[in-house]
DNA sequence: CGGTTATTTGAAATACGTCAATTCAAGTGG
DNA sequence: CCACTTGAATTGACGTATTTCAAATAACCG
């Protein structure tokens, strides 16, 4: 279990304003994630694009978003983040991540306080998008405002199938469970590698396990030949056995194929 | 845990027109919430009363959203429901409840195929509220939709709670957990009891509990004479105690004074 | 009252957490 | 290039939490 009282200290946010050079290119992931959700309008794909000005640097354990405070919509450019709460005590929940080209403070859910804190877990670089959105969507209905709620669709749903996890099933389970989700998210999910930059440690917080149960589960699965977690990369060996462990809800497309 | 197949013949959904002639009474518990969660105009108000029409009563175990399929937006009107879903093997995790005047199907999420079941846990009393609120909201935007709006904030609150819950608190702390926050949405927190007419297992497949455990965790909570649950009512004995074991984030006024 | 469902309890097995130590990998400064 | 540090991954031993199986009440309902 982390103990980021001591974490906070060292790692303030310490946002740095980047060049302008670069900016088209820095802003591909979020174009590709927006575009898988929504049809993007070319003058959505330009406004997109000059976001990349506002880009900001942070480093890992940098607080994107305070919990209580009222939240900012930001995008995250490159690295991860993780959407958690801290107990008095020190025990931490992890309740999403937000991967490159995901958002995160959008929705109904922006007004008033935050509920969740959300803190950089990697070296991150994001984009405030709140004035930007209102304006976008306000004009044009369509494109990016769609997007926005597609992604907001699949937040939803994969907190209820954390939820299934946090509490039906084993930790082996979970551990299989969780890297699918991964790999589906990472839009890899074809090839047998994907990039997991966790900590087993920010892992078990997401999975509600201690750290060293987890590393004894994922070892398990490795010796089962199903997934391997190494150097920051998931290997996914066995792409039926992970599944199949995974007591995932059938993702879409296997969904017609269970209703006969 | 629950076999909820089995249990699903038996409790098909069974509509039942109700009378007119009670309509305004029964619609008490809807329009004491509503009011709650926001301010509402005596047209909202004839406009709510207006819904007692469409009443339909459901035993327990129906269904009254499937999962997979559009959801309709409907208020509960009496009796207890719960937002679920169901592993192929059995096991099942309850997202949430619904009590009296609250409603469920509405928000953005609401979209689409619905990620969740909402089953009927007692006998129960709806009302469709879906052209409904299109009209309402949309020639007054304040009022109703304010409070829907207001409605959905709680429920993703508590959603995060509940995951807090589910990953990391010991089964001792998650029965205390779950009974004051039921005790503070009864809205009668003020008091020593409010009632609770849930199952052992039904609690348990809340808690991610099996309902042997639930129910030692329940007698040792008794034993503690910090709280009771008995015929349908929860008993708060020692309301502190019973705060200080439920390693509840601050409630609503505690926050302002633990920033200090 | 009889049949069903919920609660309760005991005993045994397992999953999981904690404590403590070791190994491993990646810097960092000399 | 080599100590030397630091953080993460790994392992063993042990204790506790939780599940499972099985059975015995107890509460409910027609």
């Amino acid at each position: 279990m982390a103990d980021l009282a001591a974490a906070s200290g060292p790692a303030l946010a310490r946002p740095v304003r980047a060049g302008v050079g670069e900016a088209a290119a820095a802003m591909a992931p979020l174009l590709r994630r927006l575009g898988r959700l929504a049809q993007l309008t070319p003058l959505d794909v330009e406004a997109v694009r000059d976001l990349a000005v506002l880009r900001r640097r942070f480093r890992p354990g940098a607080v994107l978003q305070t919990e209580g405070r009222p939240p900012a919509a930001q995008f995250l450019i490159c690295g991860w983040a993780s959407s958690q709460r801290v107990l008095r005590d020190g025990r931490r929940q992890i309740f999403d991540f937000v991967l490159p080209g995901e958002g995160f403070g959008f929705g109904p859910l922006a007004e008033g306080r935050a509920r969740h804190a959300v803190v950089a877990v990697t070296a991150v670089e994001t984009v405030e998008a709140g004035g930007f959105l209102e304006a976008v969507s306000r004009a044009r209905p369509g494109g990016l405002r769609q997007a926005i709620q597609a992604g907001l669709l699949e937040e939803e749903a994969r907190r209820l199938d954390h939820m299934i996890r946090l509490g039906r099933l084993t930790g082996y389970e979970k551990a299989a469970h969780f890297i699918l989700e991964m790999q589906r998210r990472s839009g890899l999910a074809e090839g047998r590698s994907f990039p997991l930059p966790l900590t087993q440690e920010t892992m078990a917080d997401a999975l509600g396990l201690s750290v060293v149960h987890l590393n004894r589960v994922l070892r398990q699965l490795r010796a089962a030949g199903v997934v391997e977690i190494r150097g920051g990369m998931a290997l996914v060996h066995d792409p039926s056995a992970l599944a199949a462990t995974a007591v995932l809800a059938p993702g879409p497309g296997e969904v017609a194929a269970a209703a006969r």
